[in-house]
DNA sequence: TATCGATAATTTTCGTGCAAATTATTTTCA
DNA sequence: TGAAAATAATTTGCACGAAAATTATCGATA
């Protein structure tokens, strides 16, 4: 059986990795939160925890639905979460009274707190990509161009 | 007790949600990971499996930290996935017969075959991004400045 | 050469992400 | 009105991603 140590690299230029602009989303993705890890670990939170928590800062109340469509993740990938924000202390879950089947989640006091010393490591993150404000609002537009385009060609092929 | 629902947002601003530019980064990771997700799975891959992939197909036999380095990733996340891949038939592991602490990845000759079917999903989802051949360049090439950056910011944390 | 530090890989543990199935509730409309 | 479709959240199962601890091996050096 011979073996296969020198594939066809040039067979297909296309998959080199480095050529990929899907590996460089994903490491860019992953040393973000790499950064984060160490300085939210120290309040107790994790990256998407953060991500949770910047929406209900900014807009107070939401429900499960609301959280999931903002951070554009699944709800099943929420609810655990959010158990966890509640358990920790940071946030209230409640049952809609007019709507059962609609879970609020509230800020608690502590949670709300949270918020200042938060902003101090997104400061210091932020400094760590070595970007002016400008090339991160342009890197954020054409980043948030891309989602957009991506999730209407996902709609269009389940809905064509 | 007062109810927090309607918390300052514009104490800071740049905690907005949309101002980050770490949350475009982690949603057009996810958005280009599930564009991969559908067609991959008919192939047997996952979206991390298929990046070790590459690698072999670029460079033939790796070690486990070989690829490690290369995608960015910790030995201890790639010890299961080629675990997995080795299970599927599609890689060989096998530990250097001069350092044993040494294990190699080769391809099986299923491995090799699969490069092709597999560049046709690269394709296919690229064309997705609506964007052209130089806007990827551009893009990538800022992205992978990115990381550069921000692993250098980490580097200097842990050895000052 | 015997020991100590460095290196490579694995195991363990926890928290995502998501598809698929399930439960509960509400809305639609025949 | 009452059955069917739609909606919201949860549960289940699988595969990452990484820190921490462990095991095994190699290299340096006193």
């Amino acid at each position: 059986m011979p073996q296969l140590t020198a594939p066809a690299a040039s067979a297909y230029p296309q998959l080199q990795l480095d050529h990929q602009l899907c590996f460089a989303l994903y490491a860019a993705s992953n040393a973000v939160t790499r950064a984060y890890r160490k300085p939210l670990g120290l309040l107790g939170l994790t990256y998407p925890q953060y991500l949770a928590m910047l929406v209900l800062w900014q807009h107070g109340g939401q429900t499960v639905k609301g959280l999931a469509d903002a951070l554009q993740l699944d709800s099943s990938t929420l609810t655990p979460l959010l158990k966890r924000l509640a358990l920790a202390g940071l946030v209230k879950r409640r049952r809609d009274h007019l709507d059962e089947r609609i879970v609020r989640i509230e800020l608690s006091a502590a949670g709300a707190a949270l918020q200042h010393p938060v902003a101090a490591v997104q400061q210091a993150v932020a400094c760590r990509t070595g970007l002016h404000d400008d090339e991160i609002a342009d890197l954020r537009s054409r980043l948030h161009a891309l989602v957009v385009t991506m999730a209407a060609a996902a709609l269009a092929e389940v809905e064509p």
